[in-house]
DNA sequence: TATTGTTATACTCTATAACTATA
DNA sequence: TATAGTTATAGAGTATAACAATA
């Protein structure tokens, strides 16, 4: 039997896996109950954080697509979480806000989202956890791929 | 405005972004190049690995759903990488090995990976790449998520 | 009756291009 | 002409259930 010695240091295959636990974290803790998908979740809370944000910033910060962000968007409004108001100071551009309603859910899920990193605890230690949050950053915030010039 | 700092401390929201740059990486050496897509490049390389392996493995290694692993492993057949055989002891189970020309593609795509690793090295050192490969493992392969007996 | 694997189906995600409106 | 955002469309991924073969 050949080695797994390539696919044991490809930080990829890695990623992929440890993905699927945290997926399951995410789907126990936020997204059955709340019925919320990741990127849904996400969106809330980057929108809360910065409270207004362009289509253009949350494509980039969510690394979709255009049309799909408006389709999340669609949903969320829908749900009744976020409003669209046109930027006044260029009109083709969007503000998205979050609604009182979608306020109210942002600071609910605060609780729910730090007990869901507690229960990683049973795999990784504060320490492990900390620096691995380090390095996905380091590794996600790093010069770009190709651009080999 | 809000802090950001449940994102920043919540393991799968840098999981995805993390997974951005690899998945970017894996498309540039492996990817566009081979024309496989990330699920083909695992699977040769796990079935490089173990000489020989049943769906019911491949499954678990890749937690695809059977369906798509059928999929996968009829893609795989058609262009010549993978065999599936009955296997004599219980012919309800198959056995999925490399062809000739798999088994080359596998062995050809070894120094690519370790290319495609090297090129992470400017944004995560040696060290920082065997650590976060650690921690990813530790979170993967730990207890179950749920199961709160 | 249970297990392995495949086929069928519907739903979601993703990527591209075309379109609208503003600048 | 260029940019922000949306709509339209087609392709790929995913999940579920139904099925066939074997144990």
């Amino acid at each position: 039997m050949a080695s797994r010695a390539v696919l044991d240091t490809t930080v990829g295959f890695h990623i992929a896996r440890a993905g699927v636990v945290a997926d399951a974290a995410f789907d126990l803790h936020i997204g059955k109950p709340h019925d919320l998908r990741r990127v849904d979740y996400s969106l809330l809370m980057l929108v809360a954080a910065s409270e207004r944000l362009a289509p253009k910033d949350l494509v980039q910060l969510l690394s979709l697509s255009a049309p799909k962000l408006s389709m999340v968007l669609d949903r969320m409004q829908e749900l009744g979480f976020i409003d669209r108001a046109p930027n006044p100071l260029d009109r083709r551009s969007v503000q998205v806000t979050l609604t009182a309603q979608g306020a109210k859910l942002a600071r609910s899920l605060e609780p729910v989202a730090r007990r869901m990193e507690q229960g990683l605890k049973k795999r990784l230690s504060a320490a492990d956890h900390a620096e691995l949050i380090r390095l996905l950053r380091k590794l996600a915030d790093g010069p770009p791929v190709k651009a080999r010039t």
